[in-house]
DNA sequence: CCACCTTCTTGACTCATTCAAGAAAAGCTG
DNA sequence: CAGCTTTTCTTGAATGAGTCAAGAAGGTGG
């Protein structure tokens, strides 16, 4: 067993969830992917390693660690549903419109003062989430040559 | 024809779009819900209007209303896209993790500096969308009565 | 090692949204 | 207002992410 496996063993332990190959095989492959990644290339850098795994296994999985704080969802409008393990600070994402890749930033104004919103009304706000949409380099380029 | 469909037609022309009975039907539906309506809604609120429509033309309304920047298209995690009238500033949205409810806030810092990330890495951003994760008001009553 | 309970597999299914082909209607021209 | 062209609407099928359900496999505690 690797040093990857017997911390991903101990932080599975922690959070009250069984330890099973394919939770192992997902952890790493989070670990080792860029983050933002979708389920689809997490599936697949998860097989990588055990073999095989089922797509369901893996939607079930994350949603497990999900649940239990180890990562963070998000969802950026027309794209699927894409995994980090950065979880705990509040930084947001930049993402193109062009080829959908996406980006952390560190929260604009160091703190969090962007994160109150002027009025709650009511509402127990326990997350802010800020997407930026826009271009990134290489679709700028590109669009830029083309409409230029 | 009423004041409002003179008004929409007037609309439609400026922006270079046809003025057809299913455009006004779904300019109506619009100024009269109360916005952050989904397709679903929308469709139903139109026909009502002129007797039928097909999803697939609301779809499309929607698309071109959104291309012509009549309108904003939001798209909450988890839930079907949703349309407001209310576009040209850069108010916020509040959703409730439970119902789906969305409202619009104001942004908390007056002009948008939290709308400029702090290291964009030459992504060219154009725009800034923040939601704000949390309950509503009953239904955070409704859980604090459950967890308590 | 055994029993129990969670987790994984397989396969079907839902739902929002898109694509495609043809019919209908808008808008321009005369 | 008739005719023509282009856009838009209808119908029907397809895609793709994600979920549900039933049963098999595997982890955990005794």
């Amino acid at each position: 067993m690797t040093g990857q496996q017997t911390e991903s063993t101990a932080l599975l332990k922690e959070h009250g969830l069984r330890v099973t190959a394919p939770r192992l095989a997902v952890l790493s492959a989070l670990g080792r992917l860029p983050g933002h990644s979708d389920v689809d290339t997490i599936a697949g850098a998860s097989r990588q390693r055990i073999g095989s795994l089922s797509t369901q296994a893996v939607y079930d999985i994350l949603r497990a660690l999900h649940d239990a704080g180890l990562i963070r969802r998000i969802q950026p409008a027309g794209s699927p549903a894409r995994y980090e393990t950065r979880v705990g600070d509040n930084h947001h994402h930049l993402v193109c419109r062009v080829c959908g890749e996406t980006r952390d930033v560190d929260c604009a104004v160091g703190a969090s003062p962007c994160l109150t919103p002027s009025e709650a009304g009511g509402f127990v706000v326990d997350e802010a989430e800020v997407v930026f949409w826009g271009r990134c380099p290489d679709c700028a380029n590109n669009s830029a040559k083309g409409t230029g």
